[in-house]
DNA sequence: CTGAAAGCGCTTACAG
DNA sequence: CTGAAAGCGCTTACAG
């Protein structure tokens, strides 16, 4: 930049006062100014065009009012929709976010945390990969404010705001046996990298088949890398005794499991059942259209946001809690069987 | 925090030498450094687990190693695409990113413009609404680094990286024409707030009509708020005389009009064909599939963010250009009339 | 009611 | 090859 910009001596020297006193104009503090000086000072702001400089008050303060977000994967868009909550809520409250996407690996994630934390955040959510528990409890030691979102991490005292995942395979389970389908199979993205709501969807998936009295049958338990699921698709389809029906755990599965559909002849609805995880933009349109089981996704970035916010205002930090959050089924025409594909 | 972080003073302590000599270690200038020395310093260092605070740092260089990127609206998918070429391309030149959306609301982006640069970011990466210009004047007369994407504002001196806008008109009304369409309807979500490319892509519908001869009937033309296009598509299709085809200016738009045309029993393809400008996910799922015009939202956000980084280097300033990226049509079945539902 | 001084944690030109 | 000193632009306890 050429013309550089006029700092807070600037201001003291045009207004004749001195900095400290125009520190406290800045910072609203009018108790003991008399009017007069306000006025000077503001003048002499508007005059030269002053912008406080934050990087400089971030060091004195001790503070940057920028916390930090990793995201596990942003191309879910579960991602995307926690992403807005949670920067709506901080910037109502005066704080930027810095959004950092680890794209599910461990290596990125580490870096991204040790970035922030050179940046000075105030706090960090993250989704977490299972990999950094080391770093996490380092932070967590020296009191760091954090939260968890979508995924927890064991032995860790962290807030943590997740979906109640079992729920979410009790309503989906439940919806399909009401509606006429019982042999039910699901689909979910890899299990390897030990992801919790993969696995605790898998588990509410069998817990709801105990329930309801269905037997639980293992090959009709699909999970793998997204590029192998259409394959996976195709091996549940080949059984003897296929499924009638199909939970996808989210919606990169959702994608993968309609094109197989779409390749194949499988008619959605009238011949095997749909549900899904997670609301889709397009599921209003898709012929049937999809009966989904949403995440409140909005309230679940926002009530993170408001976590790391408390802990701000000092209001708490004793013990950490678990936020489960509870899941909506949204009955479309997937899952019916008489649903008329036009 | 409860534990305080060390400082450089507390690694030179440790290590016996000068606050300079350690900062002359963190910045890898080993030239005149003994070996020993260095070692020295690299056991503190580790031994302290300490880490650099880019805020003081950022003061002393004035700089921050952080670009702001303000899009318009993050709802739709083009941003988010542009936006993750942006953070990988800057991500790997040892920049942060700190997203914003406007909501199209030139308050909002002007709020966001200023507390951006309170935060000290080195530029601005901006999809500008057209009501801030005098804010976008007085930066770039102080030669502050800013790149335009998706939009240009008339009168400024400004890299600017859009799609040809009319080239992608011409690519879909051409497709249309060929496959058999001749009566063919616009429809854009509101011309109202300026908005470049929505203005682009009503003009080069028109261009690509008058060269191949097509009448041009402004009762074609619709474009309104989202809320209201699935009026605008019902007021097409009961003129005396409808069009057989549609062209959606983005994803938004084709997402009113394909539930329009599913709840009135428009049929997609055989009836009425369909080109939308942008690709979006379920393309490939939709019943028929999508013909698309896709941006090449990789590049044009790799482009601008490289574009920055050049005014970085110092390698350019003077002029400022355009950069138009090449639309591509990907041929699916939704303008095809022979085009079977399943 | 207002100002002088110290300090936040770095970097760098300069001296030796 | 290394260190003392100044300074980036703020804030705040303290003195008057």
């Amino acid at each position: 930049m050429s013309i550089k910009k006029p700092t807070i001596s600037d201001v003291a020297k045009h207004a004749n006062v001195s900095k400290s006193t125009v520190s406290q104009f800045l910072n609203r503090r009018f108790d003991y100014m008399r009017e007069e000086t306000r006025e000077r000072i503001e003048k002499a702001v508007r005059e030269l065009n002053y912008q406080p400089n934050s990087v400089a008050r971030s060091l004195k303060l001790k503070s940057t009012a920028t916390i930090g977000v990793i995201v596990a994967n942003i191309l879910h868009s579960f991602s995307t929709q926690v992403i807005r909550a949670i920067e709506d809520t901080l910037n109502d409250n005066g704080f930027s976010t810095i959004i950092c996407n680890a794209d599910d690996n461990p290596a990125k994630e580490q870096k991204y945390i040790e970035t922030l934390l050179a940046r000075q955040v105030d706090g960090l959510i993250v989704f977490p990969t299972s990999a950094n528990i080391e770093l996490y409890k380092s932070l967590i030691d020296i009191d760091f404010p954090i939260v968890f979102l979508d995924r927890y991490v064991s032995g860790l005292s962290v807030d943590t705001v997740m979906l109640d995942n079992e729920q979410a395979l009790q309503l989906a389970v439940e919806h399909l046996l009401i509606n006429g389908y019982h042999d039910i199979a699901v689909m979910t993205t890899s299990l390897e990298p030990h992801v919790i709501p993969r696995i605790e969807r898998v588990s509410g998936y069998k817990q709801a088949l105990e329930r309801f009295s269905q037997p639980i049958r293992e090959e009709y338990i699909k999970s793998m890398e997204p590029e192998y699921l259409q394959k996976g698709a195709a091996e549940l389809f080949e059984l003897e005794h296929p499924p009638d029906a199909v939970i996808t755990g989210n919606d990169l599965a959702l994608m993968e499991f309609l094109k197989y559909a779409s390749q194949n002849g499988v008619k959605i609805g009238s011949e095997v059942g749909l549900v899904t995880i997670d609301e889709v933009a397009f599921a209003e349109l898709n012929n049937p259209s999809l009966t989904t089981i949403a995440q409140p996704s909005f309230e679940m970035g926002k009530k993170a946001a408001s976590l790391l916010l408390e802990r701000f205002d000092g209001k708490k930090s004793a013990e950490s809690n678990m936020y489960r959050f509870t899941p909506s089924l949204i009955v479309r025409k997937s899952a019916e069987k008489a649903s008329v594909s036009s």
